[in-house]
DNA sequence: CAATCATGTAATCATTGATTACATTCATTG
DNA sequence: CAATGAATGTAATCAATGATTACATGATTG
C-alpha cells in the first residue's frame, strides 16, 4: 500500500528507449520550460508553443494538460510561489534573534532578495492578469501562510510594547506595500531614474527596509548593547 | 509671424467635407483611442489594429506615425503621465496648509486616487516593458519634476526639524515605494486577499499613508490644536 | 487479447505586429 | 496654375501565437 504511481518517472532524456510518442511527464516539463523561458527572456518570451518546442512536442500537446495559456501560467506561478515561500521560510529559520521586528525584517530581506534574483518569476506571481490567482488553492494558501507568519510576529511585537500604532492590520498592509513597491520598482526598471546603481540596489533596499521598520517601532534611543 | 501651422485642425467628425483619404490628425487620435481602449478593456485590449479600427483607418496606417507598437505605447504613456502629474499639481495647489509633511501626504493621496481611477493608464506609465521610458524626454522630465517637488518638501521638513532620519534620499525612495506598492497592489488585484472591500480601498490607502508619514516624523504627542 | 481512455499530432483559424509595393492627396515651386 | 515630390493612407502579405477539431498512438485494465 501507498505505492507511488510510477508514471514512467519523467526521465526521458537519458534512456530514450521509450516509444517517444508519449512524453510521460509533459505537464511538469512544460511548467519547467516555461519557468526557464521566463528566466531567460522575460515574460514576453513565454509562449505555449515555445514551451512545447523545448519539451519536444507539438504545439497542440500542451492543451491536453492545460485548457488555456492562463492555466499553464497559473501552474507556473504555483511553482514560483513555492520557491518564493521556501526562501522566506529558510530566511526565518536562519534568523537566530527572536526580536519580532528583526524577524519581520528578515522576511522582507528574503522577499526582496528573491525578487531581485528572479524578477520575471516575481512578476508572474504578482501580476494577476496572466494567472488565475483566485482559482488556485495552492497560491491562496501559500500567500495566506506568509501573511499569517507576519501577523503572528506583529502580535508578538505588540505584546512586547514595541509598536507605535495599535492597528496591526494596517501595519501589515503598509509593510507589504513597501516591500511590494520596492520589488516592483526593481522589476519594472524604476531604479535607474533614482540614481541607484545596479550594484547598490541590494544595499539601498535593505536601508529602506530598516528606515521603514524604525518608523514602526516606538522611539527609543536605540537597543542598548 | 508666429502663425500656427493649420494642419486642418483635427475635427473630421463634424463637417465630413474633407476628402476623407487623409485623416488630418491621425497621430493624436490613435493615442486617444488607445487610451480609450486601455480604459475600457485593460492593457490587453490595446492593439495597434484596434486603435486603427476606431480611428477608421487601415491596419497599416498607424505605422506611418509610429515605427512600432512600443513607440505608440510610449506616446500613450506620455499623455497619461501628463494627466497624472496635472492631478498631483492640482492637489498641491488645493492643499492650503504649508506643513511640508501634510503636503507630501496630499501628493500621495492624489497619486493613489489617480491610480485607483485610472488603473490601466497607471499600469502603462509604470511597467517599462511596453514603453521606451528612457527614450522619452517628456516622461523623464515629468517624473523628475514630481521627484523634485517631493525633494523640496523633504528639505523643508528637515529644516523644520520634523524628520527622524537625515537621509532624505532614502526617505524619498521609501515614500515612493510605499505609494507605488499600494497603487500596484490595487491595479494588480491584491486587495481581495487582504480582506479590504472595494468600498474601503480609498480609506484604507489613506490610513496606510498616514501611518507611514507618522513613522517618518519625530515622535511628538501630536500637533496641538 | 481487446476495448477504452489518456495523450500526442496534423491541419486549420482568427488575431496581431510588421513590411512592402502601390495609391492618393497636399504643399511647394517653376 | 499646373507639375512634382513629400506625406500619408491602402492592399496584400508574412510570421508568430492561442486555440480548436479530427485523427493517431499507446497504456491500462477487464
Amino acid at each position: 500500500m501507498s505505492i507511488v504511481k510510477p508514471t514512467r518517472t519523467g526521465d526521458r532524456e537519458a534512456g530514450e528507449g521509450s516509444s517517444a510518442y508519449h512524453h510521460g511527464n509533459l505537464r511538469e516539463e512544460l511548467v519547467e520550460q516555461a519557468l526557464k523561458l521566463a528566466e531567460e527572456g522575460g515574460l514576453s518570451a513565454v509562449s505555449v508553443r515555445a514551451a512545447a518546442r523545448l519539451a519536444g512536442v507539438s504545439p497542440a500537446a500542451p492543451f491536453r494538460h492545460f485548457p488555456d495559456k492562463m492555466t499553464l501560467m497559473t501552474a507556473v506561478a504555483e511553482e514560483a510561489m513555492r520557491r518564493f515561500r521556501a526562501e522566506i521560510v529558510l530566511a526565518l529559520a536562519q534568523e537566530a534573534d527572536d526580536d519580532p521586528m528583526l524577524r519581520i525584517r528578515a522576511i522582507g530581506r528574503a522577499y526582496l532578495d528573491w525578487a531581485r534574483r528572479n524578477p520575471t518569476h516575481f512578476e508572474i506571481i504578482s501580476s494577476r492578469r496572466s494567472i488565475d490567482f483566485d482559482g488556485s488553492p495552492s497560491l491562496g494558501q501559500e500567500n495566506a501562510e506568509i501573511q499569517a507568519q507576519i501577523e503572528a510576529l506583529l502580535l508578538e511585537a505588540a505584546q512586547r510594547g514595541l509598536l507605535r500604532s495599535n492597528d496591526r492590520h494596517l501595519i501589515q498592509i503598509a509593510a507589504r506595500a513597501l516591500v511590494y513597491g520596492l520589488a516592483r520598482m526593481l522589476v519594472d526598471g524604476h531604479f535607474p531614474s533614482w540614481q541607484v546603481a545596479d550594484a547598490d540596489i541590494e544595499g539601498t533596499m535593505a536601508k529602506v527596509l530598516d528606515l521603514f521598520v524604525d518608523g514602526l517601532v516606538k522611539e527609543r534611543p536605540r537597543p542598548e548593547p
